[in-house]
DNA sequence: CGCCAGATTGACT
DNA sequence: GTCAATCTGGCGG
């Protein structure tokens, strides 16, 4: 595989597909890079089972849980390095009714738009740790939606890390309304 | 085994 | 603006 930050660049306008009753999608919107234990912010420094699914193959689903949510990151790394994408918001698409249902709240605008809000109107929990995402066996896998020109693409500094990298890693797509704010 | 911190969210003062 | 909920791994006793 290849970097972290090129795949994050790439999920962008990518959608991550979720079947429940039936296809429940939305298109990723902002994505964040991170790195192995030479990351500050990364969890690979801790270790643990969170760093060996980091190390391993790539294309899998690393789930783990801050302050009571869920997040979701996909495995990506060059060979024989550490790394995973933060998915941090997406656009719903497909089966809102039911993102809807799952969250419990009826304003679409703020349904997927952060880590934790998207895990949840997607249904996804630690069960999907260290499962595939380019399969539909598990129920959860990503699929090419469209493709976002660079000049849509913004690059900042990560959100929410106490320690970040002087490098910026977190990309989203301009002036959409379902980028996670600050 | 208890305590702490962290890639967050949302309810309450 | 403040604060607690909820989960995992590191660290100290």
């Amino acid at each position: 595989m290849r970097d972290p930050a090129i795949v994050a660049r790439e999920l962008l306008g990518k959608l991550v597909v979720r079947f429940l009753s039936r296809r429940v999608s939305c298109m990723i919107v902002e994505t964040e890079a991170y790195y192995g234990p030479e990351d500050p912010a990364s969890r690979a420094r801790r270790g643990g089972d969170l760093a060996k699914v980091m190390a391993g193959d790539v294309g899998v689903a690393l789930i783990f849980g801050v302050h009571g949510n869920w997040l979701l990151n996909v495995v990506a790394h060059e060979p024989d390095n550490v790394g995973a994408i933060l998915i941090r918001a997406c656009e719903p698409i497909e089966g809102i009714k039911v993102m809807i249902k799952n969250r419990g709240v009826n304003d679409v605008k703020s349904l997927t738009n952060g880590p934790g809000k998207l895990s949840r109107a997607l249904a996804i929990d630690k069960r999907f740790h260290g499962l595939p995402l380019y399969t539909r066996e598990h129920g959860l896998w990503i699929e090419y939606f469209k493709d976002v020109g660079n000049d849509e693409i913004v690059r900042s500094y990560r959100v929410g890390v106490s320690k970040d990298l002087p490098v910026k890693l977190r990309f989203y797509i301009k002036g959409n309304p379902y980028v996670s704010k600050k």
